[in-house]
DNA sequence: TGATCATGCAGAAACGTGACTGTCAACGCG
DNA sequence: CGCGTTGACAGTCACGTTTCTGCATGATCA
């Protein structure tokens, strides 16, 4: 009877089940199945011949029904907090691409696909699709997609130190604050007296700590804090605040941008007030862009690594996934990298274009 | 019995099914499930009694169960062909970046889910989710990927006009021809001479469509070919090539380059051989990137539009998923836009920084 | 008043796979 | 020669939905 209706089923064009492949094979669906799997214990003829008869039908197992049967989709939530009305800034910077382009590497390596879900979209669109564990890029504090994610039982691993209490099951970060301190000690080096913060606002812990690791040292060097924020989704507020910076009675000889475009405005912002750079100004910006290698002159960057963030974001997240080494809490930092070029050097004045950077292997 | 065994069931913890939300409302789970998914015929009071008590259980439907009975999961696979090593170039240009977060937007809208898929990955991994269609983009000839996709009977739709008989289902792309005419007219009204044109090889049809173009305006015209290729994975290569072309003995004194990074190499190349631009050098380059509104001095862009070419190809694809207008054949054509800026007027030498530009509306 | 019909819901069959249990033959050993 | 053991498979259930079919109940109509 159930051969009866297997035949019929076989008769639907387009797919071959796993019992087209059985019948044809002359074992059973079973046999098939432990065959392809590697399981069971088969001799080595059987498992050739039903992987021969697979290929030949073009067999392909249903990702829904075997996804259904063990519980295990293979499919990894990336989820990117949102701003304003636009569905996600996923790629505002640079930073964002690079670490979800490592993010997808890191889980294909391993067997998992990503898809791609912004937080604060469609209820429906997130029920509707199985996830194995989530990643989560700069959560706001309180993000109820989170605590909707971990209340499910799912992990959740977040691209950045989580705010509050957020429940997430482990984070990778760099360490901000003494990344910040670090550059301020260089442009010190450099001759800044006065060193000024560009920073846009954020819900994330990125802008806290690298403000409050601002103000600290300007306190501890008895500097008084020359800053402007500027709301971050706005892609006109970053050159009016650096603009309104530079204007400021208390100008600063040296300025650091926390947020990707910041070096390109601060730099037309110079230039639009006749100030050179480094001699009148030096800069530093964080950013992950290969275009302030380029940019006359050259702005010396901060990379936070996005593509080693991204690895191992995947990575914490998979071995979660998979049960190991789930005992320990992980909390993984990674260092940042100052890549220095003209723009924070007063000592050589010379304004040499640089040449091509070969890419970096991380 | 089958009540014994829900209730088995039931205590199971961190998830609860269809069966307990019927139990705990006291009616059945055909009844559930149609009062959820708005079917049947069912009174407004059962409808709301069974959502509130779904609501406080906590239900969230399995979306392998729903995949695997609907036949439709809700997912759309976007695929970018690779070069190199590197599982894929996702965001070595903006336009991969803006295009994709256009695709992820217009498919969320449309209550689907976009998964990132190289063309390139691993077997297994494209097996083990269940796709209801495939953006790809830029496909070479004779892609393997969407010969199976297609004998799958899955719908493709490409970015990019398909090159040779690649059986996509759809494709949607720019007029690259009138595109590069333009832009050439464009150059030659500015006062150009000899133009060059600096382009990487790829295997899609972009590269292809836009030298046939350049070398039939240049035998209009009467003027040589003056072009450069490099391998378009190599990040140093298209610096190195912008550099042969400006060192040339028959130096143009226009150049068109056609990939996004091509506009900071020529550039950088100008500056070393202490050519002015645009006195002494017009230049334009295909690029989604805003840095060229803030260069030294700022450059013409082409912009292909990603936003609307990401959004049409989802828009496309969804349609051929659920059967919309599948009886003619959808070849789209996007508009392209030629953003003017100092690099390529020779009327204007006055070298102003032009203000921050608001984001636009595609 | 009996036949027809819409209404409100329950039962059960799939969807395609993985895993557990069971069967039958061959074989080694006392 | 009988018995336990092991190899090589087949049968069958369950995963959690959706959906088709079907059975009651009350209302409507000739």
């Amino acid at each position: 009877m159930s051969r009866a209706e297997t035949s019929r089923r076989g008769s639907r064009p387009g797919r071959a089940g796993i019992r087209d492949v059985a019948a044809a094979a002359g074992v059973s669906i079973t046999t098939v199945s432990d065959a392809l799997n590697g399981k069971g214990r088969l001799p080595d003829a059987t498992r050739r011949h039903v992987r021969e008869v697979a290929d030949r039908l073009g067999y392909r197992p249903s990702a829904a029904a075997r996804t259904l049967r063990t519980g295990k989709s293979g499919l990894i939530g990336l989820t990117v907090t949102t701003y304003g009305d636009e569905p996600f800034t996923f790629t505002e910077f640079a930073y964002f691409a690079e670490m979800a382009r490592a993010a997808t590497s890191a889980a294909l390596a391993r067997g998992y696909a990503l898809v791609i879900l912004p937080a604060t979209s469609r209820h429906d669109v997130w029920s509707n699709v199985a996830l194995d564990g989530t990643v989560v890029i700069d959560p706001s504090d309180h993000d109820p997609v989170v605590s909707e994610l971990v209340r499910q039982g799912l992990p959740v691993v977040s691209d950045g130190r989580p705010a509050g209490s957020l429940p997430v099951t482990a984070w990778v970060d760099n360490d901000h604050e003494a990344a910040v301190l670090g550059i301020l000690d260089h442009l010190a080096d450099a001759g800044a007296r006065r060193i000024g913060l560009l920073t846009g606002t954020t819900t994330d812990t990125y802008t806290h700590l690298s403000t409050t690791a601002y103000l600290r040292w300007c306190e501890r060097v008895g500097q008084d804090p020359v800053y402007e924020a500027y709301p971050a989704h706005d892609p006109c507020a970053g050159a009016v605040a650096a603009d309104r910076l530079l204007a400021r009675p208390d100008r600063p000889d040296a300025v650091y941008g926390l947020f990707d475009p910041n070096g390109t405005d601060l730099l037309a912002a110079a230039r639009r007030y006749g100030l050179r750079v480094p001699e009148d100004l030096l800069l530093v910006c964080c950013s992950e862009s290969t275009v302030y290698a380029s940019t006359e002159p050259p702005i010396t960057t901060l990379s936070l690594k996005p593509r080693r963030i991204g690895t191992a974001v995947v990575h914490v997240l998979i071995d979660a996934i998979e049960g190991l080494h789930s005992d320990q809490p992980v909390e993984q930092v990674i260092p940042t990298e100052l890549i220095v070029r003209t723009s924070s050097q007063r000592r050589s004045p010379r304004t040499t274009v640089s040449p091509p950077r070969s890419p970096e292997s991380d």
